[in-house]
DNA sequence: TGAATAACCATTGACGCCCATAAAAACCCA
DNA sequence: TGGGTTTTTATGGGCGTCAATGGTTATTCA
């Protein structure tokens, strides 16, 4: 049908049955989060949409029981991440110099844009207005994975947006020198 | 429909159901507040507004129940945050050298001009004359996000201000570093 | 005593929460 | 390995609750 199930998953909230711990994926420092794939689900009349399980896993523990999306500045389409990621972005931006411009325009631009969708008992979601209206969203929404993040896109959006991401990755031979594990 | 519902929360208050402790959100340290997004709401004839019942929730806890507002200096708007920020505020600026030139217009700046506006039963402030007109709020009052803090803003001079800082951002390709997860 | 302020109800619509269903995965066991 | 069983998901819809707003009464202070 739309949304093929369990074609990827996120680490960390890999689907921690009976009683496993799975809670924490290191003992101090945050949990491990992967948003993978991609999954289209439909927006129902009320505007709800559920938020693909293994995105679900992966938020799950986070202080926030939701997503948090706001307008992306470069396409049609949303940002999506956990609340945790805003509040590093916070302290991030709790560094700058108080009262700067920089500091500003972060704020006004990312913050006061971001909203906070909480899910329902069932893992859905609500798309508010201006934000499906921006991303070009009615019946559908694309769940993409981006790693430690992901987007929302409208379907067909998407599928256009991919064929020339990817006609342009082969163009420029992009190449990605790989972190080290971490110290 | 006046404002949206749920869209955005702060951290901490955010909608804690079902016995979720929720209370705090890091062991030690103060509890993670964080203002998202933008409600825009109505000022009554008595000069009353709501104050956005996320950010409340944000605000919940503190030893005084309410927001801070003062005039921005840069800007038609209100800086507005808890009580608990302007103690830090008050920390900060205590580093600042004794007798200061800079320290001496902080203060007079902000803690003169601060106004603790505390919330009637259903949740809203009354927004002082002097404060009101500095932002040019008449009829309906923008509540705006900014991570730890939030502004206050007449609804149109926000929208053309937030149109200037994204194409800044852009401009400048606003380069954030990210803070690492935690140590 | 009058005006300004704070505390107290009242209304309404949006939204959180619950229940129900069907289909697809995951699981189990022979 | 295959079939049957259980669990999880995605999706629809109804209803109670709360937030935003407006108005009225009590209280305080000049």
């Amino acid at each position: 049908m739309h949304s093929q199930r369990g074609t990827a998953a996120a680490i960390g909230g890999g689907t921690p049955r009976k009683g496993e711990a799975g809670e924490h994926s290191s003992v101090l420092g945050a949990k491990v989060v992967l948003f993978l794939s991609t999954f289209i689900n439909k927006v129902d009349r009320k505007g709800r949409v559920s938020v693909p399980a293994p995105f679900r896993a992966a938020l799950a523990g986070q202080v926030f029981n939701g997503i948090v999306a706001f307008r992306s500045y470069r396409q049609p389409a949303l940002e999506g991440c956990g609340i945790d990621r805003m509040a590093r972005l916070s302290d991030s931006i709790d560094e700058l110099e108080l009262f700067s411009e920089a500091r500003d325009d972060l704020a006004s631009t990312i913050f006061a844009d971001a909203h906070q969708l909480p899910f329902d008992g069932e893992g859905r979601i609500i798309l508010p207005p201006l934000l499906a209206e921006h991303a070009g969203i009615t019946e559908m929404a694309a769940f993409i994975g981006r790693g430690a993040t992901f987007q929302i896109w409208e379907p067909d959006a998407f599928a256009t947006h991919q064929q020339e991401a990817r006609a342009r990755t082969r163009a420029h031979g992009a190449t990605l020198r790989l972190r080290r594990p971490d110290q």
